[in-house]
This record gives structure tokens, C-alpha cells and sequence, in this order.
RNA sequence: GCGCCGGUGGCUCAAUUGGAUAGAGCACCUGACUACGGAUCAGGAGGUUACAGGUUCGAGUCCUGUCCGGCGCGCCA
């Protein structure tokens, strides 16, 4: 983007002034913007701290500066302002042509990148709080990858949990009763009730999402299973049972086999079979992950790996993972004391936990089980390629393919038919590769987690610094990011729509918010509330199209407004604020909100339809370009103009910051800036054929950008018509 | 107790990371084209940026302290 250019152009120009005029070397000179067009385009403040430094006042050195400055070409002129702010002006019409020039996006590509989001435990439907991990995990994907990085996109699967363990819990032990309430279902014969589940579990491919999942199922299950286990200490005990079956594995278990045994066992009265609870568990987990994939297809969301728990386990990913931290010394085993037993890090060293009571993490159990945090760090060296064997070879998974995918424009739903892309998953099969593919070995790492997984997201950074990999360290990224919780509002709203109560207390709901929990059943489904608001943005289409009637493609474009008022909403909020959800905003269409956004671009298409129609020109042409004559840019336009050359700038801050509210506060801007415009620089009706031409270029060139920006890096996507 | 995050008009949020007059939206009030769609636009009212000090040309932003709210600090996952 040429904007850029000149603003390191100038700054470097301006520092080598510095250097001529006052002997002053500044090798930080960066230029801002000003509060207020009028006062130009670009602006420089570092006249003011210097004024002590030279002995001048401030703006006399401004005055000199913007006199000997050799400036860039388009550079109109410079005045000094106020205190001694040195303020650019561009030469507009050289801007404005090198931006009808540039091509959209340049793609060139840097070390690969690793991004790994979505990680919802597969036990149950995703709700809104996984929402926001996944649209600002495919974010942070999209706009990496605009600014040239290679990005490979995981999805990690926790199939080995407790959590995946608990439904089986539930679809085993729960009172008959309660499991056919949880189902649904007419009967209360567990061995139909297990075959009932089974049919749930769908086809062995990714389902069209609704809101009658077996993930849904698994939602209503799951709460009554953890609801039981304070009540019933002989239920409780199932959960170690069904765990230890889970961690034992199925050995190759066939579906049929399991349910069949599983059946046989509750008609005979025997106890059931570990492979065959394993094989369900994995069916479970396998089923949920399928849903999952429906919903975030839904968002355009899509990965290139699923890393499975599974196989980090059978492969010996921590067994090889404890000989380096082993070799490193960067663990010890206690012999007394309250971890006696255990194999401990020592983080006493590490200035992130300098003020810890205890700076000791465990990492192997006293009965030598590895925790959560040990399986993260070998999961976490192999993601930055350092989880080598003695040979020097890097320790790998099996892979095969999982299902292939399609995506007809960068916004629209993802479709997993066949298609071009490959959604690869890990097997346990070391020689099982995918050819052409690669995974892990990423030069940077983003975990995408919420900001309660701090302390273990730390402790494996750590852990990879003692292992003596301090950049690679560096280079492991925590993407944090608050919770998302419900307004008592909302509560009340799911309460009424579903007919269930929470029971929270009066001290509960007089809260500002009330955090989510799958345990307890509190939360609002992710395809339950994307139904929403595509049934309420349907009514709008509906409303708004009057005698005209429903247009053939309504659910199109319902999906669109909906896709676009969700992710608009989850990324203009800035990431280290509790997102309190509330109904009445998160379906609001006016004002600051995604259609607001998308309209300001159908009504571009809408102009450009108009123009065809009545005068036979279309949008702008580059071939046109020599046609625009030199009349006077004016104000407004050209703030428009500039604006939509500050896209680069931007994601590269949003980026670098991992804050997309400043790509969202952008993009609205755009879109407020048109939207003032339009009504005062009409297109259609303008008989003079060069102002005609300035305007149709620069809302062409606003066009151009909000398509790139809210679809190709949002992943907003822009309606024909609305 | 220790640590992290937040506190900005009635409500929900921004603020180019130390820059010029703290900006948007919702709600409220007054208005707008027989020109390209009113999911829009023009205008009005609404602020001691929780509080108290400090740093400097300049502080919502940095430092210290206080108050309020949230989260984290397991041989859980």
C-alpha cells in the first residue's frame, strides 16, 4: 500500500533533516495522523520534546525542519500548527491514482505460522462464549495470512477427558428416566436408549448444523450427569471406570460390535465391556467434533489439522517430551515434602512467577499419571517443531484425511463435500501421512484460549524457555481473551424460550453478568442463537422489501446480515473485556453493528446497477484513469479516499496488538464516511461527466476496500442486496 | 494473601499505545430528498475519563496509593 511507503518515506526524510540541520539522530521518527482533516494528512510531534534539546521553541524548529526536509514526491506541502506540530499535506490526485492502481492484496510468504482455536471439549453443543474464540482465532488467521504468512489452522480435539467420559457416564448409569428426558425419547429401556444415541450420532460425515444435533443431546445429558454425581456416590464411581476404559482405548473396536455388547450387557445384567465403552466415548467425542465443524461452517470458519489427545498419548508425545525436560534438568522428582512423589518444574527461577507462593508446577502425578499442563508442553514443542528423538528427527503424528471442503467466496459457509481443501485429523499411525502435507514444526505459535487458561498457557511458555528454546519462547504466543457471560436479561430470555430455570439466586441475577457453565447447563447454543438471528434478520429482509415481497434468495441473505452482525459484534469488542451478552444488542441491525457495515456496500452496488441502467457505465476502470482530469479533490471525498488507503497499517496494528476493535473501529469509519457522503455527491443524476467520473472512482475504490475488508479479513460477507 | 484484567455521558463500547477540541452506537429531542433504497443522513442535549497524588511541553493512556467489580493462583481438565 502506498500509504505506508510514504509514511516510512517521510520519516526517513525527516530523520535525515534531524541528522543535517541539527546534528540529532533519531532512528524512531514516526508519523501520525491529526485529530482533524483540515489540519492534514499526516503530522509529526517530535518538534515539541526537542524544543529543550536545540534550545528553540518548538515551533521554530518545525518551521526549519519543514523547510529543509527533502519530502517525498507526494508530499504537497508542510505547515506548522498549534504548538509546534509539523502537519503533511498529500498530493491528492497522486494519491488517489496510485490507489486506484494497487491491486487488492499482495501475497508473498513468510515462515508458517500456527494458529490453534475452536478446542471445544467434545462432549457437548458449542455455545456463544466458544464463539468468540473461533471468530477471533479465523481473525487473526485471515488477516495473517492478507499480509503474506503462511497459516496452519488447529483445532485441537480433548478426546480423552473426563468431560467425554462424563456423557458416557450418563448414557450408562444415568437413572433411566432422566436419560430419556435428556433424549427425548418415548422409551425408558436403557438398551433402546442406547441404540437411540447411537442413531444420533449421525453418518459418519459432517452434518447440516441444526439445533437437534447429537450435540445437542449430549448438552442435555451432560448437566444431569454432573448434577448426579454429588447425590450418588455408586454413580460417582462410574466416572474413574468409564475414564480408565477411555484411556485403556478400544483396540479397533467396531461401532456395531460396542453398541451390540453394550446392549447385550444391560439385557444379561453384566458388567459392560472396556473396549466397548472406549469405542462409544470415541464415537461420542468423533460425533460432537462433527457438529462442531457444522456450526463454525456456518461462520466460514475452517481448519487444516485436528490434533487429537488420543494420540498424543499413544504416541508418546509426553514420554519423549519428559526424557528432554529430563535431559534439560528442568525437572526434578521430590522425595519428601507435599509433593513427594511427584515430578515437579521449578519456576523459581522464572521472573513471570517471581511472586508465587509456590513456583513449582507438577507435572507427573505421585501415582505417575502426566497433567493437563505436562501433555500441553510436549503438544506445544511439537507445534514449534522442538519435540525432536534421539536421532534428531522430529517426533510427529500419523495423519489421514478427515473430510475435504469447499468454499465458494472467502465469507460463505464452509461446505465439507468434496472439495480442494483437506481437513487433515492425527491418527496414531506414525506411517500414515497425507502427501503434500505437513503439520506443526510453526515458526510462530498462537493459542487461542480464554484469559482463565493464563496461568497454564505461561507455564508451558515457560517450560519451552528452561528447555532452552528462549525465542522459540518468545514466539509462543497466549491470544487471550475474556469470557463471554449472560446479562440476567438473557437469562431470563433462555429461561423463557426453553421453559427450564436455572435456579440462580436473587444475588445472581443482580449481577452484571452471570458467567456461562456447560456443567451446569447455562449458556446459549451456538446454532441455537445463529438460528435467531437468522430468523430475525429474515423478518427485517421481509419487512423492509414491502410490496416487492419476498426475494427468492432470503436465506442467503438472512445468513449474510446474520454472519455479519455475529462476527462484526465479536470483533469490535476489544479482547480483554467480559462480553456480556445481551439479546436486544446482539440482534440489533442499526448502528454501529455488521449490516450497517454491509449496507453501506449494497448500497455501492446499488449505485453502480443504477448507472448501468440509466447511463451505461459501470464501476470504475483502471483503464480510465488518465480520463480523470485534475479538478479539485474536495475535502470530504478525499478523506474517504485516504481512509481507504490505511488498510495495511491497520491490520498490521491489529495484529501486532491482537486487538481487532481497531480493525472493526476502521471499517466503520469507512463505512460512516460513505454513508455521509452518499447523500451529498449523488452519481446517477450528476450530468457533469468528469465529476461523475470522480465520484464513481472513489466509490469504486470504497467498494473495492470494504469487500477486502470485510470479507476477505473479517469474514463479513457482503450481500448483493439487503 | 499474591497476581492479572477492567472502571470513560442514562446504557453498550472506541480512542492511532504519551499528542491537538475524549469519539461512536443505543435511548431521548428536532429535522431531511417525487435525485443512487430511511438497515441512511443533518442537528440538539448529555463528560471533573472511579478517587488522590506524581512524572512532562503535553496524561483516559505512564508511576504510586486507595476504592469498586471480575478472573486466576489444584497431584481438575
Amino acid at each position: 500500500m502506498p500509504l505506508t511507503t510514504i509514511r516510512e518515506r517521510s520519516a526517513a526524510a525527516l530523520a535525515a533533516a534531524l541528522q543535517s540541520q541539527f546534528d540529532h539522530t533519531d532512528d524512531d521518527v514516526s508519523l501520525g495522523i491529526p485529530p482533524n482533516r483540515e489540519m492534514g494528512d499526516l503530522a509529526w510531534p517530535g518538534a515539541l520534546p526537542l524544543a529543550r534539546v536545540f534550545k528553540k521553541s518548538p515551533r521554530a524548529i518545525a518551521e526549519i525542519l519543514a523547510e529543509k526536509t527533502n519530502w517525498p514526491a507526494e508530499i504537497d506541502h508542510v505547515e506548522v500548527a498549534g504548538p509546534g506540530f509539523l502537519n503533511l499535506f498529500l498530493d491528492r490526485g497522486v494519491i488517489f491514482r496510485q490507489l486506484l492502481e494497487s491491486s487488492g492484496t499482495e501475497h508473498g510468504f513468510g515462515p508458517k505460522t500456527i494458529v490453534e482455536h475452536t478446542n471445544i471439549n467434545p462432549n457437548k453443543a458449542a455455545h456463544i462464549g466458544h464463539l468468540r474464540n473461533s471468530v477471533l482465532g479465523d481473525t487473526l488467521v485471515r488477516c495473517r495470512r492478507h499480509l503474506g504468512h503462511e497459516v496452519e489452522v488447529q483445532n485441537y480435539i480433548d478426546d480423552t477427558g473426563v468431560q467425554v467420559a462424563d456423557v458416557v457416564v450418563g448414557i450408562l448409569y444415568l437413572p433411566e428416566p432422566d436419560l430419556a428426558a435428556a433424549l427425548g425419547a418415548e422409551t425408558a429401556r436403557r438398551d433402546e436408549l442406547i441404540g437411540h444415541v447411537v442413531m444420533a450420532l449421525g453418518e459418519d460425515k459432517v452434518p447440516q448444523p441444526s439445533t437437534t444435533d447429537f450435540d445437542d443431546l449430549c448438552w442435555e445429558i451432560y448437566p444431569r450427569v454432573t448434577h448426579l454425581y454429588p447425590e450418588d456416590d455408586d454413580f460417582a464411581g462410574r466416572r474413574a471406570e468409564v475414564l480408565h476404559a477411555v484411556e485403556a482405548g478400544c483396540d479397533g473396536m467396531d461401532l456395531d460390535e460396542a453398541v451390540f455388547s453394550l446392549q447385550g450387557s444391560v439385557i444379561s445384567g453384566e458388567i459392560f465391556s472396556d473396549r466397548a465403552i472406549a469405542r462409544l466415548a470415541g464415537a461420542v467425542a468423533e460425533s460432537n467434533v462433527r457438529c462442531h465443524l457444522a456450526t463454525m461452517a456456518r461462520l466460514g470458519v475452517a481448519y487444516d489439522v485436528l490434533p487429537h489427545e488420543s494420540d498424543i498419548l499413544h504416541l508418546g508425545f509426553w514420554a519423549r517430551a519428559f526424557e528432554l525436560l529430563k535431559e534439560a534438568g528442568a525437572i526434578r522428582l521430590e522425595t519428601d515434602g507435599k509433593n513427594s512423589g511427584c515430578w515437579v518444574m521449578s519456576l523459581v527461577d522464572s521472573p513471570a512467577f517471581a511472586d508465587m507462593d509456590d513456583p513449582d508446577k507438577i507435572l507427573v502425578r505421585s501415582n505417575g499419571i502426566v497433567t493437563y499442563t505436562g501433555k500441553d508442553i510436549a503438544y506445544q514443542l511439537w507445534k514449534l517443531g522442538l519435540l525432536t528423538d534421539p536421532d534428531g528427527t522430529l517426533h510427529d503424528f500419523g495423519y489421514q484425511s478427515f473430510a475435504t471442503w469447499e468454499q465458494s467466496a472467502p465469507a460463505e459457509p464452509v461446505r465439507y463435500i468434496e472439495g480442494r481443501h483437506t481437513l487433515a485429523r492425527t491418527t496414531s499411525n506414525r506411517a500414515q501421512a497425507i502427501p503434500g502435507h505437513a503439520f506443526g514444526n510453526g515458526r510462530t505459535v498462537f493459542n487461542v484460549i480464554d484469559v482463565r487458561q493464563s496461568y497454564p498457557q505461561k507455564v508451558v511458555k515457560e517450560a519451552v524457555r528452561i528447555l532452552g528454546h528462549a525465542s522459540a519462547a518468545d514466539r509462543s504466543i497466549h491470544f487471550a481473551y475474556e469470557m463471554v457471560a449472560l446479562t440476567p436479561a438473557a437469562i431470563r430470555e433462555i429461561e423463557k424460550r426453553s421453559g427450564k430455570s436455572f435456579g440462580l439466586s436473587d444475588e445472581q441475577m443482580a449481577k452484571a453478568y452471570v458467567e456461562m457453565s456447560g456443567r451446569k447447563g447455562i449458556g446459549v447454543k451456538a446454532d441455537e442463537f445463529l438460528d435467531i438471528l437468522e430468523a430475525t434478520a429474515a423478518d427485517a429482509i421481509t419487512e423492509r422489501a414491502g410490496e416487492a415481497g419476498v426475494p427468492d434468495d432470503l436465506p442467503h441473505r438472512a445468513r449474510s446480515i446474520a454472519v455479519g452482525a455475529l462476527r462484526y459484534l465479536m470483533a469490535k469488542q476489544s479482547r480483554n473485556r467480559v462480553l456480556a451478552f445481551d439479546f436486544e444488542e446482539a440482534l440489533a441491525f442499526e448502528g454501529d453493528t455488521g449490516p450497517y457495515l454491509q449496507y453501506s456496500a449494497v448500497r455501492t452496488n446499488k449505485i453502480f446497477e443504477k448507472l448501468r441502467a440509466r447511463r451505461g457505465e459501470g464501476p470504475f476502470e483502471r483503464t480510465e484513469i488518465p480520463e480523470l482530469v485534475d479538478t479539485e479533490i474536495p475535502d470530504d471525498l478525499w478523506t474517504l479516499i485516504l481512509e481507504c488507503g490505511r488498510r495495511n497499517e491497520i491490520v498490521m496494528q491489529a495484529v501486532d496488538n491482537l486487538e481487532f476493535s481497531l480493525l472493526a473501529a476502521h471499517v466503520h469509519n469507512l463505512a460512516q464516511l460513505f454513508h455521509k457522503l452518499y447523500h451529498g455527491h449523488p452519481v446517477v443524476p450528476e450530468d457533469d461527466e468528469n465529476l461523475r467520473r470522480l465520484r464513481r472512482a472513489v466509490f469504486t475504490l470504497f467498494a473495492d476496500e470494504m469487500k477486502i475488508v470485510l470479507e476477505d479479513l473479517l469474514g463479513i460477507p457482503v450481500p448483493e442486496e439487503m
